[in-house]
DNA sequence: GTGAAAGCGCTAACAC
DNA sequence: GTGTTAGCGCTTTCAC
């Protein structure tokens, strides 16, 4: 045995927890064999496994992931950015990631970015700061000092819920030009001539409003009258933006809302002014969320597949993570208008 | 200049980032001078403190949190811990909790821990090999050992959403109980006689229909009838949840359900039948989330001030990580019943 | 006010 | 299959 080498000068207690180095001292062996007993059990002895696991139970040790990030350069930390949690409509999106990621060992890292992206950029900072393995962005990315900077960092970025024509990296996601003119087309088909949509005021919603009015032109329907509300939408949003539609385009016989809540607050105001749905007006919803089904009258509305968004979102990343090149990265999911009694 | 070193066998690449050493060589400073006029700037000259920021301009230097919270033993990373994200219940919380901590600097990893607690060991072991400087956490934690675990890591906890007589560590929310009977009397104050419960298959949700119940019977009402629904709780849940109601109970003249979205799918539900609320039927939610406002008829419902217990949560947390001791360690935020048109 | 040295707890790289 | 060594990028401790 070696002699101990003098004391030095200084003392740094560490945090008192259990490392590694205890566990590997109790089982007899080297740090480095106790991490490969860990990690990548096939490489070592059965008996070294054994002796470690022991080891391990004894002491109730949990590894710092914090240091193994740091010397693997692999943090194991995915961060998702929402423009607000409590919009519904993103929910089922960060749940199924959540779960996704926690099954592969892998943490989600929460951060809201506002509807306005006020906070991007200290966002983004904070995010890259604690080096991600991946970096999920729900909803557009508004400065581009935002995008040269999640370029330049070189950090996996999946983007969804949309189907930009310059993606950062890889993306999953769906057009919403096309859910527009869907909605249009479908409306259109059922006989509705009057059209109206009541949109929250962001930008994506903007886009399939926009879509929804340049189709319903092409089919040679009088212009959609468009009633923008605050993001994020909420069932007052939809009660108020019926009442304005109705001042505006009083004959309005049918109204693409942007949320499902929105369309169940079109729905409600609609019953308060005895204005019978489907028959006087169609409403059509945006998400399908849970409840679509089950207000009355059923609401018709687009499905958007957000839990298999998120879990292709972790499957993306964590490929990268382990060094695997995805295929495909940029994935259109598609949507369905699902046609109950609304409209 | 001194000669470089002879190269070492080993090369560690390291990840290619811009580090704090590059910071430092281009302000010429030493590393450590660098640091601190990025962390406690008044400790640096004017001069040293205007060279770092250039470099850091030019270089668009993003510090390592991995490795600043390896070295300091704080990772600025606060975990919180929820049943599932997707009942719309504790989302106020997220949402406040992770605003409240990103102002600080602070970022929110997020868990979900299932109603059921099954995955709750494995999640505890994730976050704690994470080592964030606090905990929160978000409904009942259900295993005894995940509690032994939390109180032997020494991690700041803070349990949210319920009063328990033995708090792990710091506390805020309020007493269940106290909902329950609160709600029994207000029923009964307005001459409800023949009560019932809607209520989520939870613990909490449990507590609150069992103290509704015994508080109607201390009232001297008929007993109370509990049915229950599977959580999370929906709005199909709330329909369904009505109609076993009036099967088993026909007379019922009240309903407390244990969610909003319960109590929405019991009006949905009475509406269809031509069941009058609140006429025939008083209607109270749990909750009073955006939408309880504006649906039609307004639902009575019981506040609870989500975004207070989020902020608070990250004000424990916080003071705690700077190292200072909080004050009171339970706090009861308290509920009220905000009455409407429902009940 | 500034700096040199040591080390946080872990893993990559190399050797045997 | 196991061990040695040298870091990952930062901050603490001590010294000037």
């Amino acid at each position: 045995m070696a002699a101990e080498p003098a004391p030095t000068r200084r003392a740094r207690r560490g945090s008192g927890a259990v490392t590694l180095h205890d566990v590997a001292r109790l089982a007899g062996v080297a740090p480095i064999t106790a991490s490969r007993a860990l990690n990548t059990p096939a490489q070592v002895s059965d008996e070294v496994r054994q002796k470690v696991a022991d080891a391990v139970a004894r002491t109730g040790y949990v590894p710092n992931r914090l240091a193994g990030g740091l010397a693997s350069a692999r943090s194991r930390l995915v961060a998702a950015v929402v423009p607000t949690i409590s919009g519904p409509v993103f929910l089922e999106t960060v749940q199924s990631l959540t779960e996704a990621l926690a099954e592969r060992g892998y943490q989600l890292m929460l951060g809201q970015s506002g509807y306005a992206g006020s906070r991007e950029d200290a966002l983004l900072e904070a995010i890259i700061g604690r080096r991600p393995d991946g970096i999920v962005l729900t909803g557009i990315l508004h400065s581009t000092e935002g995008r040269r900077r999640l370029l330049a960092c070189g950090i996996p970025v999946v983007e969804t819920w949309d189907l930009t024509p310059t993606p950062i990296d890889m993306l999953v996601g769906f057009s919403h030009v096309e859910v527009g003119r869907a909605v249009a087309a479908y409306l259109h088909g059922k006989g509705r001539r009057r059209l109206g949509v009541v949109a929250g005021d962001d930008e994506r919603a903007r886009r399939r409003a926009g879509a929804f009015a340049a189709a319903a032109r092409a089919l040679g329907l009088p212009d959609a009258t468009v009633v923008h509300v605050p993001a994020p939408t909420t069932l007052k949003g939809g009660r108020e933006g019926l009442a304005e539609l109705l001042r505006t385009a009083p004959g309005t016989d049918a109204v693409f809302c942007s949320s499902d809540l929105l369309a169940l607050g079109v729905l409600t105001e609609a019953r308060v002014r005895g204005l019978q749905v489907p028959a006087q007006l169609a409403v059509v919803g945006f998400g399908d969320l849970e409840f679509a089904a089950d207000v009355e009258p059923a609401l018709t509305t687009v499905h958007i597949k957000g839990a298999a968004i998120g879990r292709q979102a972790a499957q993306f990343i964590v490929e990268r993570a382990e060094g695997r090149e995805v295929a495909e990265r940029v994935i259109d999911i598609g949507f369905a208008i699902v046609e109950r009694q609304s409209g």
